[in-house]
DNA sequence: GCGCCCCAACTTACCAGTTGGTAGATTGAC
DNA sequence: GTCAATCTACCAACTGGTAAGTTGGGGCGC
């Protein structure tokens, strides 16, 4: 018997998601992850019809399972600046994980993806960036965060910052100057910091 | 008579250069460049023995174009402040141009690279780094500018934030919000922002 | 001024390996 | 016997790269 963690299509996305995740969507072949998992590359393309087909559904679980962390934050009677803090802290364990942001690493790629991997991309964004506008607004009304514009502005700001700080944290080696920036960004929305 | 703007050397890394910022290191081949500039792969190969190669080229040449648009700011008996905005300004210029930085696309390709192209990238943010450490050391002497901790990890912060802004405003299509980021981080660094 | 050679800058014609993808046979559990 | 899952055996197109030949202009001796 198999659980879903073991059936062959969640074992074909966790390799994917890695390999994306590592060395970018252009990055990798069918052929490598048929290599890793012991398979060949028929058996791919018969859970997966096309790599287009398997981006798209990577980029959905990936939004899916980080959208349900998002809400289990939202259960827990959080204040608005824990919810940041919580939200970095998902950035920083993927980049403990020696990985890029799957959407920032498909960001990067984008012009050579699929329309329907772009659009994945996008939606994904989108739901982070009014997440985290709407804890902005909880935070700025709670007088828990403090900071100039609209939320949304300040939301898209903060993602930047978080996806650029992965950016060159991973490429230099040195996921300190992650927590550093991270720290920075973070300040930023909180009251008193000067 | 050629002069050294259309000699084909120069024109290959014009292509390379815009197929880099655009698709990525993995986003393009030979064949690409020959076919847009009207030659045959061979005669790339006659320039630039490997893609590797061309690679380590486009770095240098990015890298030196960079650093000598700095050396000009340095010699313009600018403040502190309007250095920043002028840094900020040259990566405003790229994104326009419906590019990526060179060298923020390349740290996403990071780990694809040969060990020559990662050392180019990384001796590219290195002197962007001690570059703006100094103009913040300046800044803050002056009075000009406002920032807690280490200029290296200001600056560090700030390039993040430009490299992530860039990324998301070219996938969203939406350059706006690349100024509308770069506005915030710049204003972290000024007195009186809050 | 003329013929000649040289050489940079190409070309054509390859190469082996890899890419994403397909058709059809085989396996094995229910 | 059915059918999901997997395999073998392909495919054409493309990848980066190479060997060997062609071209055309500049410099040279005479």
């Amino acid at each position: 018997m198999q659980t879903a963690k073991d059936d062959t299509a969640t074992l074909i996305l966790d390799a994917a998601e890695r390999l994306v995740q590592t060395r970018g969507f252009n990055g990798f072949s069918y052929a490598d992850i048929a290599d890793e998992l012991g398979v060949t590359k028929a058996s791919l393309h018969y859970h997966f019809r096309s790599k287009a087909d398997l981006g798209v559904e990577l980029i959905a679980r990936y939004t899916a399972r980080f959208l349900s962390r998002l809400a289990q934050l939202d259960g827990g009677r959080r204040s608005a600046p824990s919810k940041i803090e919580a939200y970095i802290a998902i950035y920083h364990d993927v980049l403990k994980a020696g990985r890029m942001c799957l959407c920032g690493m498909l960001a990067a790629d984008n012009s050579t993806l699929p329309k329907a991997m772009q659009d994945g991309v996008q939606m994904f964004f989108g739901a982070n960036e009014a997440w985290l506008a709407r804890v902005l607004t909880e935070g700025r009304s709670a007088r828990t965060l403090e900071f100039k514009g609209r939320p949304l502005d300040a939301a898209r700001s903060l993602i930047g910052s978080l996806e650029g700080a992965m950016l060159l944290a991973r490429s230099s080696g040195d996921i300190a100057r992650f927590r550093s920036a991270a720290q920075r960004a973070n300040a930023e929305l909180r009251t008193g910091s000067k």
